[in-house]
Order: C-alpha cells, then sequence, then structure tokens
DNA sequence: GTCTATACTTGGATAGAC
DNA sequence: GTCTATCCAAGTATAGAC
C-alpha cells in the first residue's frame, strides 16, 4: 500500500546501500520541497540536503520529477494511513469536524499538503507530470468521501448534496486553506472556519435528534 | 487603481517605446504564468514569448519576481474591477452564486486565478515574494465580504457566520477549485458544487422569506 | 534612456570510474 | 550495481553599445 504505481524508470531493488540512498532523496526531496517549493526543488538542492552526489538522483529516479513523485507517494501513504486511523475514531458529525481541524494542524505544522500544493503547481512547468499528480489526489478525494459517507450516510442531508461533490470540495478547500495560511503565516482565519463548521456541525446535528419529523421519518 | 503599489527598482517612466516593451513583458508573464507555470517563468521564457531581450526583464523590472509581481498587480486590477461590475448586477443570493459561477469559468477559461496559483506556491521558491504575494490577495478577500455582506448584510446567518471569515474560506476553495479544475483539465466536479450552491442559496431565501419571523422580525 | 552582447552561475543528464 | 566527474543547456544579471 505504500508505494502504489511507481513511476517509470525507478530502481527498486539493489543493496542495502542503495535503499538508504533513496530513503535520504527521498526525505530531502520532502524537505525541500516544503522549504523552497516546487522551483527550488533542484537536483542539487536536493542531494545537498540529503549529502548526496546530485547525479545518484538521476541514477536512482530517472529524472528529478520522478523523484518529486515519489515523494509525494511517501507523503501521501503516510498522511492517508494516519487520516483513517484518526476518523475510524470518530462516530459524529462534530467528532470528525473535531478530527478534521487536528488533521489540518498536524498537516500545517509538518508540511504535509505544502507538497501536495508545489506538486499541482509546480505540474504546470514539467510535461507529462500533471497527470501522474493528478492520479495521487484521487485517494484524497476517496477518502474524504468515505469519510464524509460514514458520518452522515444516513441523514436526508446525503440525498441533496453527493458526497462525491462534496468531498471534491473539501480537498479544494483544504489546498486552498493551506496555501494562504501557509503564504501569511497566519493560521487563524483557516482555524476560525473550522471553529464555525464545528458550531454548524453541532447544530446540525441537535436539529435531526430534535425534529426527525421534517422527512416525515 | 490599476496598479497598487508597484514592487521597488520597477522603472515607470519613459518614452513610448518603454512603456510598449514593459506591457508586452508583463503580457508575456502572464502567458508563460499560466502556460508554464512559475518554475517554467523564467527572463528567458518570458522575453521569447514578448519578443524581447532578455535583459530587458531585468532593465525594465529590476528581477524576475518583480516582473511577474507586476502581472499579477496587472491580473488582479482587471479581474477586481470585472467582478465589481458583475456583482453590482446582483441583488439576492442566488444571483451572487450565479454571478460567482459564470466568474469561476471566466477565470478558469482565462487561466485569470492560474496566476495567483502559480504565484502564491511560488513564493516559497523566492525570498520576500511571499509578503508581496499576501498583500495583492487582501483585495480579493475584501472583495469577497463586500460581496457577502451586500448578499446577507441583514440575514440572521451574518451574525453567526462573520463575513470575514466565510470570504476567507471562499477565496481558498475558489483557489483549491481552480488549481484542481487546471490539473485534471476537467471543470465539471467544481461547477457540481456551484450548481449545488445555487439550490442551497435558492432554498435559504425561500427559508427566510417564509418564516421571517425566526429572528422576532 | 533603451537595449544587446557577454559574463558568470546553476541545473539536468550521462559517460565512465570504482 | 553504485556512484562521481564532467558536459552542456538554461538561468540571472550587468557592462557596455547605441
Amino acid at each position: 500500500m505504500a508505494k502504489s504505481g511507481s513511476p517509470s524508470k525507478v530502481r527498486e531493488g539493489g543493496d542495502a546501500r542503495s535503499v538508504e540512498t533513496r530513503r535520504a532523496l527521498t526525505a530531502a526531496a520532502i524537505a525541500t520541497l516544503q522549504e523552497d517549493g516546487y522551483a527550488g526543488a533542484s537536483a542539487r538542492a536536493i542531494a545537498e540536503r540529503a549529502g548526496s552526489n546530485q547525479g545518484l538522483v538521476f541514477y536512482h529516479f530517472g529524472s528529478v520529477a520522478n523523484l518529486l513523485l515519489a515523494a509525494l507517494d511517501a507523503v501521501s501513504s503516510q498522511r492517508l494511513e494516519h487520516y483513517s486511523a484518526a476518523i475510524e475514531r470518530t462516530g459524529s458529525l462534530e467528532e470528525l469536524v473535531d478530527a478534521a481541524t487536528a488533521i489540518f494542524q498536524e498537516d500545517l505544522d509538518a508540511g504535509y499538503v505544502t507538497v501536495l500544493a508545489e506538486m499541482i503547481a509546480g505540474a504546470s512547468s514539467t510535461p507529462g507530470l500533471g497527470s501522474e499528480v493528478a492520479t495521487r489526489i484521487g485517494p484524497w478525494t476517496d477518502f474524504a468521501q468515505r469519510a464524509i459517507d460514514d458520518a452522515l450516510g444516513s441523514s436526508p442531508l446525503a440525498s441533496v448534496l453527493p458526497s462525491r461533490d462534496v468531498a471534491y470540495g473539501i480537498v479544494a478547500l483544504y489546498l486552498g486553506l493551506e496555501m494562504l495560511s501557509h503564504l501569511d503565516g497566519d493560521r487563524a482565519p483557516a482555524l476560525a472556519l473550522f471553529a464555525h463548521a464545528k458550531r454548524i456541525a453541532c447544530l446540525f446535528s441537535t436539529l435531526s435528534g430534535v425534529s426527525p419529523r421534517t422527512e416525515a421519518t
């Protein structure tokens, strides 16, 4: 599950040293995307951070873009696993919003979504990268949809607001909030929104608990 | 109103030829950001598109980053003016959503928001660019807030959901939707969301019209 | 004042060393 | 199989031509 569809020309086997080199380069690629963005994620910048020779990027991954995709894969699988665990412990809509808020803060602290945002924006510069990145976003939308379905699958709201569409919007909103928060180094406005969402979620569950006859149950 | 705070070292006066060169470079910068992204927006790439010598970028704008900021300024002022005109003709919440939908499609077609998204993402790579870009997003959030205030200033919803926070969320969502739509070349999911928003807006205005006594008017 | 030719730096990729 | 030394293209910036 950790390595989904690894892009072409990536060396996979090899001895321990090879594995360690790839691990170091992947970690450095993540850090570089977070701190210097896509435009700053050159083979040299990444290799220097990893303490490797820049040529190793091309030997092990074939191209800078492939290394960055491997970095995105690593972040995605790690995050999705964590999200799943966090969501599994939630039952109500409020708990879901609470979990989402906590996750958003974690993501912001650790810069996980920054990696995704930089890859999406950077995809414009590198031919063929767009579809690869798009493929890797699918699981995030799928995850959001599942979370929504679990939280209000039985609610009448589900029939009027298709979870697929809402999930797409949630991913987009999450992405946008991360970019804006990251840009001006102030997460307060985004957190205020999560707080409002919490309040609405409470209101909603109260309403559907108090007067379930709105839908003639 | 068109040129807000032009970044330092940008040549402003000069004869007609100078003005034309700056115009061509700015237009080319916009096109390059849209098609090749921030990482692809080098002085050479932009100048080639403009039919100019790449050295002119540095003569007229001092740096590539300054030229890109000038491009962002041009797009921002142009778009905000257009948004204002479109919003001015709307009265109800439904009409506001309709206008937003039309504008979103225009923006997607012409790649206006792409310019903003690329600049936000690219800001990570260039020291000092972040705050400049952040400054230029303020007007967009201000605009969204005004539109919201105008549409439901008198509604009880306004007191429970501060327009400033909602405006921030709208800008973030708009940004995220643009990035995702642009990435996989499919605007259908985003448009589906706008359609749902329209439906909710209708529902909302119907409710507040039918039972205005919720707030003891 | 405007622009071009040139200097120098950084980046992607590979031929060849180990 | 793994990695380094090296090559050449692309990038920024400016000195000097007009």
